[in-house]
DNA sequence: TCAATATATAGACGGACGTCGATACGACCG
DNA sequence: CGGTCGTATCGACGTCCGTCTATATATTGA
C-alpha cells in the first residue's frame, strides 16, 4: 500500500498558513524534484508528447538501471509521473494536471484566501 | 567566499536539454525548499510586505536558534532570500525577482527556446 | 514450461542534511 | 570600556538519500 501522492495534500508557498502536515508535503513535492536527475527525467518528459520508455533514461543517465528505476518511483509516489506497463516495457509520462498543481504552488500573484 | 546563487544559473524543468550544471543548479534550488521549516519561512515572507526578524522565526518554528539561522542561510544563498541588518537584529525577506525566476522554471507552457 | 529480457526490489555503503549545545562575532548601552 | 543581547558559526550526532550489486518479479517467445 502507498499513501496519497504528496501532490494532492501540498499548499501554495504562498497563501494562509500551513499546517504541519501541509509543510511537510510541500517539502516532500520539493524533494522529489532536488535531484539533477530527476530534474533531467522532468525535462525529457515535459519536451516529448509521447511516454517514455525505461530504457530510453537509462542511457541518457548514464546511472544504473535500478538508480533510474528508483528515481522514476521517487517522482511517480510524487503524483509528477504516471506509469504504463507496455508489454514488457515500462512507460513513464508526466502528469499534466500535477504539473499545474506545481506552477500553482510557487505563484506568488495568487490571493492568500 | 561564495558562488552564485543557483537561482542564477538554473534551467527550467520545461525548456532545452539542461547541462550537467543547469541541472544540478536546477535541483539545489528545488533542494532549498525541500524542508518543510524553509516552507514555513517563504510562506511566512511571502503573506508579509515587511522585512522579518529572525526572532520572530524562532518562536514560530519552534527549532533552536542556531537551527533558524541554518535555514535563512540556505534560502539566502539560494538567492531566494535577501539579509538586512537592522542594528542587532536581522530582518529577512522575499527576493521577489528570485520568486519570478522560480515561478518560471516550473512553468510548463513556455516554449522551448 | 523454460529461457530470455525488462523492470523493480532488497541490502549495503558512503556522503549529505537537520538538529542541537557551545561558542564566536558584532552591535548597542551604561 | 565592559556587559548584554541578537545572530552566526562550529562541531558532533543520528537520520535520510543516492548509488551500486545482487536478486526477485513479470512478460514474452520458443
Amino acid at each position: 500500500m502507498r499513501s496519497l501522492p504528496v501532490i494532492d495534500c501540498c499548499a501554495p508557498l504562498a497563501g494562509p498558513v500551513p499546517s504541519a502536515e501541509e509543510a511537510e508535503a510541500t517539502a516532500a513535492l520539493f524533494r522529489a524534484l532536488a535531484d539533477p536527475a530527476r530534474v533531467r527525467i522532468v525535462n525529457l518528459l515535459a519536451r516529448s508528447d509521447e511516454p517514455v520508455c525505461v530504457c530510453e533514461f537509462v542511457p541518457m543517465l548514464a546511472l544504473s538501471q535500478p538508480t533510474v528505476s528508483h528515481h522514476l518511483k521517487k517522482l511517480a509516489d510524487a503524483g509528477l509521473l504516471e506509469r504504463e506497463q507496455r508489454g514488457r516495457w515500462a512507460y513513464y509520462s508526466l502528469a499534466r494536471d500535477a504539473v499545474r498543481r506545481l506552477a500553482s504552488l510557487v505563484d506568488f500573484q495568487e490571493v492568500s484566501a
